[in-house]
DNA sequence: GCTCTGACTAAGCGCTTGCTTACTCTGACG
DNA sequence: CGTCAGAGTAAGCAAGCGCTTAGTCAGAGC
C-alpha cells in the first residue's frame, strides 16, 4: 500500500531544493528571493527555514551534489576502460550528455559559484580541481602512449572541459538537438582536438 | 597644452561604466549595488543618476558596446580573406584573444544577459544571432568548397563560438597562459574540429 | 483525553535596495 | 559683478530583502 504518499519531511526539503535550482537557473542567486523559492515549492516564505539554514545553504547543497555527481561520472568513464582513447571517448560523451540533460542544474553549478561563502567555495573548487585532474590525466597518458597527439595537453584538457560546461549555457530543450546528438558530435570533435 | 585633463563630463560617465563592468564581473548584476558602482568610480551614490538613467541602463550600454565590438571583429576577420580556411583561422584566433584580453567585460556581456529588460535583451539577442550567422557561414562555405569537413556544420559552429565565449569564464590574468598562447592553441584546435 | 513533537505559517523586524529630492558649488558668459 | 547651467552630493523615501518570532495544527505515544 505504498500509493498516494503523504508529503514527508524529506519531500518538502527536496521540493525546496528543486524550486531553488529552477529559480537560480533563471534569475541567478542574487536575483532570486527566498519568497520565490518558497512559492516555487508551494510553501510560505518561512518554511524554507524549517528545512534549511539559509539561502546560501541551498546553493551549497545544489553545488556540492552536482559536483560530486560530475566527479563520479568522469571517474566512472576512466574506470570503465584501459585505453586512453576509449576513456576520452566515453568521458566526453557522458560529460556532454549530462550537461545537456541537466542543463538547468548545471547552469547553477557552473555560473553561481561566486555567490558561495568562502569556505563553501573552497570545498567546491577542490572538487573542480579533481575533475580537471582526471581529464588532464587521460590526455597526458594518451599523448605519452602515442595514441593521442596535442602540443599542449593541459590546455587541450581545459578546452574539452570548457566545451562540455558551456553546453549548460546554450543548450535548450526545444532547440532541435537532443542530448544524444550533441554528445555524439562533441565526442567526435574531442577526438579530433586530442589528435586521436 | 592638452596635458593634465580636468575631469570632463564624459570622463565621469566612462568611469561609472568601468566601475560597473568591474563590479558586475565579480558579483553579477543583482549582486552589485548602485552604491558599489558609485564608490568604484569615486563618487557619491546619487552621481550615477546624473550620468545614467538606471543600473540596468549601465548593463545595456556595456552589453551593446561589447556585442557590437565582437560583431565587428568577426566581420573583419571574414572580410580580410577569401579562403574559408584563412577566414576561420583569423576569426578564431582574434575571437579567442579578444575574450582572453577583455575577459572581465566579456564575462558581463555573456553571463549577465538575463538581467536586461525585455526590449534590451531582444536587441542583444539580435546581435548575437548575427555573430552566430557569420561563423556558421564560414564553416558552411568551407564544407561546400571541400576545404573543411564536418558532418554537422551548424553544431560545429556552435562549438567554436562556445569554446571562445567560455574563455571569458575560466581565463585568469595570473594563470600562466597569455591571450596569444591561448588564441594560437585554440586556432589549431578549431582547424582540427572543422576538418581543415 | 492529554501531552509532546515537528511541519508549517502570519506577521513582522531591521536592514539594504534603487532611485529621488533639494540643495551646494564651480566655472563660463556678459 | 550677477546669472545661469550643469556636475555633484547629503539626506532620505518607499519597497523589498533575508530571516525570526510566536504561534497553530495534525498526528503519535501513552
Amino acid at each position: 500500500m505504498a500509493a498516494a504518499r503523504q508529503p514527508s519531511p524529506t519531500d518538502a526539503r527536496e521540493r525546496l531544493l528543486e524550486a531553488a535550482v529552477a529559480a537560480f537557473a533563471v534569475r541567478g542567486f542574487h536575483g532570486t528571493t527566498t519568497r520565490d523559492i518558497a512559492a516555487g515549492a508551494g510553501m510560505s516564505p518561512a518554511a524554507l527555514y524549517v528545512h534549511h539554514r539559509s539561502k546560501e545553504e541551498l546553493l551549497h547543497l545544489i553545488s556540492r551534489e552536482g559536483h560530486l555527481r560530475t566527479l563520479a561520472l568522469v571517474e566512472a568513464a576512466v574506470a570503465g576502460h584501459d585505453d586512453p582513447v576509449a576513456q576520452l571517448t566515453v568521458l566526453v560523451e557522458e560529460f556532454v550528455r549530462h550537461h545537456a540533460l541537466t542543463h538547468t542544474t548545471a547552469r547553477v553549478i557552473n555560473y553561481e559559484m561566486a555567490a558561495l561563502s568562502a569556505e563553501h567555495l573552497a570545498e567546491i573548487m577542490d572538487l573542480r580541481r579533481r575533475i580537471d585532474a582526471v581529464v588532464r590525466d587521460v590526455i597526458e597518458r594518451g599523448v605519452a602512449a602515442g595514441v593521442l597527439a596535442t602540443p599542449h595537453p593541459a590546455m587541450t584538457a581545459t578546452a574539452l572541459l570548457s566545451l562540455g560546461i558551456d553546453v549548460a549555457r546554450w543548450y535548450r530543450d526545444d532547440a532541435g538537438w537532443t542530448p544524444e546528438q550533441v554528445a555524439a558530435h562533441y565526442r567526435d570533435l574531442a577526438l579530433r582536438m586530442a589528435g586521436a
